[in-house]
DNA sequence: TAACTGTATATAATAAATATACACAGATTA
DNA sequence: TAATCTGTGTATATTTATTATATACAGTTA
């Protein structure tokens, strides 16, 4: 597996590695039930705490994306895709509102935002 | 014009005299070229460090919906809904990034993104 | 000039974020 | 079974950001 902290990024390390795990986990380039390396085998690469990649692991863990096992080690998860359709739907329908909020503010209409979306959406193809 | 404290809210106190302020200017409260209290009588008022109703209007100038004239006071800005249609815009952008992503990682479709912002839409109707 | 405006700089007090150490408990394997 | 892996739990140090403040200053008005 791949891991690579960029002291001088700004973003906390934990988070580095959280972000690079996950993205390889959605990419599929870590399969699901694949272990995952120890938080302290991990650290010791990456000459940090153990602490810290435990607390990556913590995150994903909580996300669904992997699952450990008490004194075996951790794994990618089988990609419960339901579940995590669930979760993203909430934070998607947040982010909506806060939205509409906004658009409220200067008079922006539904259509526009509409517009927005699908110019987006078009955008990422 | 009204402004209310609550010390439990959590939100810290500018915060409050931001938003409520900010509200009262976008639902024609507050009318365009009105004198806003100065930073010093609406502490007085609240019985808190005019440093943080400074803070409140600072916040509210740098975002369009007040000006200030140096040792005058604090007016309500006349609405540039241009202005805050090009900030909101930019914030829209974001957050809609933001969604596409999360749709991403769960396999959402743009269409079914599309859906979920007219349901929003039209829920506020 | 007295009394009001907002400004600028410095600072104190808290709270949140980040990274860590160390003692512990279960699993594996030589 | 002893050595050595695995992850866990609790406590803590350090840093950074947030929040609120005081005080001295400068322009305006009556």
């Amino acid at each position: 597996m791949n891991v690579l902290i960029d002291n001088l990024s700004g973003t906390p390390i934990y988070d580095q590695i959280y972000t690079q795990i996950k993205s390889q986990i959605i990419s599929g380039e870590l399969k699901e039930n694949e272990m995952l390396p120890s938080i302290r085998g991990l650290a010791k690469d990456l000459k940090i705490s153990f602490i810290t990649t435990k607390r990556a692991y913590e995150e994903l863990e909580k996300e669904g994306f992997i699952y450990t096992v008490q004194a075996k080690g951790c794994y990618v998860a089988p990609k419960n895709v339901e579940l995590l359709r669930e979760e993203n739907l909430k934070k998607i329908e947040t982010k909506i509102e806060e939205i509409l909020q906004l658009a409220a503010t200067c008079n922006l209409s539904g259509e526009e935002i509409i517009e927005m979306v699908k110019f987006a959406i078009e955008e990422k193809l």
